[in-house]
DNA sequence: GTTGGCACTCTCAACTTCCGAGTGCTAATA
DNA sequence: TATTAGCACTCGGAAGTTGAGAGTGCCAAC
């Protein structure tokens, strides 16, 4: 059965109605916001269907209505008015996203801390970083028993470890293994370092002293961790805002969850354009624990053919509107930032370093 | 007036059962608990000269005594049994300790979750480290856009970060700058890096490029970062297993406290020796959040005359035994890891970099 | 100094009552 | 045929009531 017209638009003022006040919403109350023009009666008999229909439910006779999540799927797909963000808020936005970009390193963790400051609901991020390889090896040598290995890596960054060593080393050693892992080492995947690999590079550098095997350890932990995509989660306490988490044990198990990392994300993949926004409503998410919660996330670009994820988590009674338009903000800013040219990702602090800034931007 | 022996043992039962079962002690209960040999009303007499003396308040009449601040203190320094920890209980520690110890980097930040896993509290690491200094600088060459800034801390840890320019520039100056850094820069503290000395280097190297504020800027990020102590919060959520915090309005009050960063610690400095316990009950905090709150806080040493806090939050009606001996054993643990020698942190776990582990391994 | 006994207090859980918001239905109306 | 007004009915939740039980303080006896 189709819905009508009028009935989408009761449906709507349900839903708004129900995430201001988290209170069921009766037949008077959409009757006086305004945007009909008919008696609570008529709204009576509407209501009554889209209940038939499976939008929306009755906590019990003589409640007001709740929208399922069918009633929020609809509302999200058809029915909410995109929102605009206001000038102050992009204004405002952009300055703290500035401002944590500036700061180096830390930058993604620090953005879902913005989100979630931003939204008020616990926020996450997930970098999803693809393969990652390394470009360039530098052994220094520092003294017999000191050497620093510098990594350059496919996604521009460079990583680098101080090695004391046990053993004194010369300096024709470390000259000789630094060119091989160059040759040997380079434009590889961590899964195609094998321990034959390994051994043939020390057999090479006539390596008696596990020289070798100490340098390949730090590639293997660099490029598995660079390759990894991790999960931060913050503002899981924002949680205890919303009145259907009054419930203790309810915000705990949700809670605990969120701590234990992103395994939220299987579900969300497969967003395309960066700033694209999924909503996940109750039980269409994968997860037991977020079986009545409801999930936004958008996408962002972070170069080199990898995209992450920066999301909320709520009740399904959320603000999906507001949100969405925030998460989608985010997610724009953060691409811009991170994607263009293969510039590194942190420190564009500095005005020499301008690679691929926004091109909106005019200097 | 002095207090009796037997009033000791009473208030010790009283919060021993307390901690257990988070319910007011009544004189029958301890009566029962077969420690004294004395009837219920006898105790009762004993009960009420300890309220009058403070130890001890009754929610109301006719319930059960709860410990006061002061009563916990006392019973914290003079009472408890100090808890041994199992044979299983250490073995189970150090099993994760090793583990965690081996991956690199975020370890004390691994150390805050353990910590909180192992206690079933919120949990905070403070890293605590004093000057540091740049040690040695090496610049590599990669390509006329780009270079490499590798420094090596006092702390023994190297830091390095890639380097694009939109000029060009040739390897002579990046040699020029290097050694530069390396006579101007080193062993100075962040503080001592004035515009006048960045200035003097780049007039002397030449550079009309902004190369040196580039690298100037690296130096100052590094050091600042690495001297300034950062705080770790873990398991916040699992507050609200407490049966004090089922309010969800007090448990967001100390959940966004905790997230909030570190503030707690500023009472908690000066601990001298590591593994070195504090306790700090309800009242004795001074952030106005914790006044109904205790902290326990143990002190690492993190070599370098450096030295960080662990450390759990919880209702003022805590296992202090129990959790004392669990923190003073990671910190100690962590100790043994971190400071000996100036081994780096990160990275244990290759057999070569034997440095200065654990002195009871036999190996 | 210790104990048993007893009257008293106060909380908490269970139960009851009652109000009002909101419904569904019906009959009247446009 | 769609809308509206009216009305009886339902149900949840707040407020009030009650009773049981745990624990106390105090007194008199040991």
């Amino acid at each position: 059965m189709a819905i009508s017209e009028r009935k989408k638009k009761i449906l709507a003022a349900v839903v708004d109605e129900y995430i201001r006040t988290a209170e069921p919403v009766g037949s008077k109350a959409i009757a006086q916001s305004g945007c009909l023009n008919c008696s609570s009666a008529t709204i009576r008999n509407e209501l009554a269907e889209l209940v038939a229909m499976g939008y929306l439910e009755q906590p019990h006779t003589s409640a007001g209505r709740v929208p399922t999540p069918m009633g929020y799927r609809m509302y999200v797909n058809e029915l909410m008015e995109k929102q605009k963000l206001s000038l102050e808020e992009t204004e405002e936005m952009n300055r703290r996203l500035n401002q944590k970009l500036q700061e180096l390193d830390t930058t993604i963790s620090d953005v879902s801390r913005l989100a979630s400051q931003l939204t008020d609901y616990p926020a996450l991020a997930l970098t999803a970083r693809s393969a990652v390889t390394v470009r360039r090896f530098d052994l220094i040598y520092v003294d017999a028993n000191t050497f620093i290995i510098v990594l350059t890596l496919s996604s521009s960054v460079a990583k680098s470890k101080l090695v004391h060593l046990p053993v004194s080393v010369d300096q024709s050693m470390v000259q000789r293994l630094s060119s091989l892992f160059n040759s040997g080492f380079t434009g590889i995947e961590e899964n195609q370092i094998t321990p034959l690999l390994i051994n043939s590079t020390e057999r090479a550098a006539d390596d008696t002293m596990g020289l070798t095997s100490v340098i390949a350890a730090f590639v293997i932990e660099t490029l598995t961790e660079a390759s990894t995509p991790t999960a931060y989660v913050s503002g899981e306490n924002r949680l205890l805002n919303q009145p259907e988490f009054r419930d203790p044990d309810k915000a705990h198990r949700l809670m605990s969850y969120l701590s234990g990392g992103g395994y939220i994300l299987p579900p969300a993949e497969g967003l395309e354009s960066s700033g694209e926004v999924r909503v996940l409503i109750g039980p269409e998410n994968v997860a037991e624990e977020l079986k009545d919660s409801s999930v936004i996330v958008a996408s962002y670009d972070a170069g080199d053919n990898t995209r992450g994820l920066i999301g909320v988590v709520g009740p399904t009674r959320m603000d999906y509107s507001a949100v969405a338009a925030k998460l989608s903000f985010l997610a724009a800013g953060l691409s811009r930032r991170l994607s263009s040219g293969s510039a590194p990702p942190e420190g564009m602090h500095n005005k020499l370093i301008i690679k691929g800034d926004d091109p909106n931007e005019h200097r």
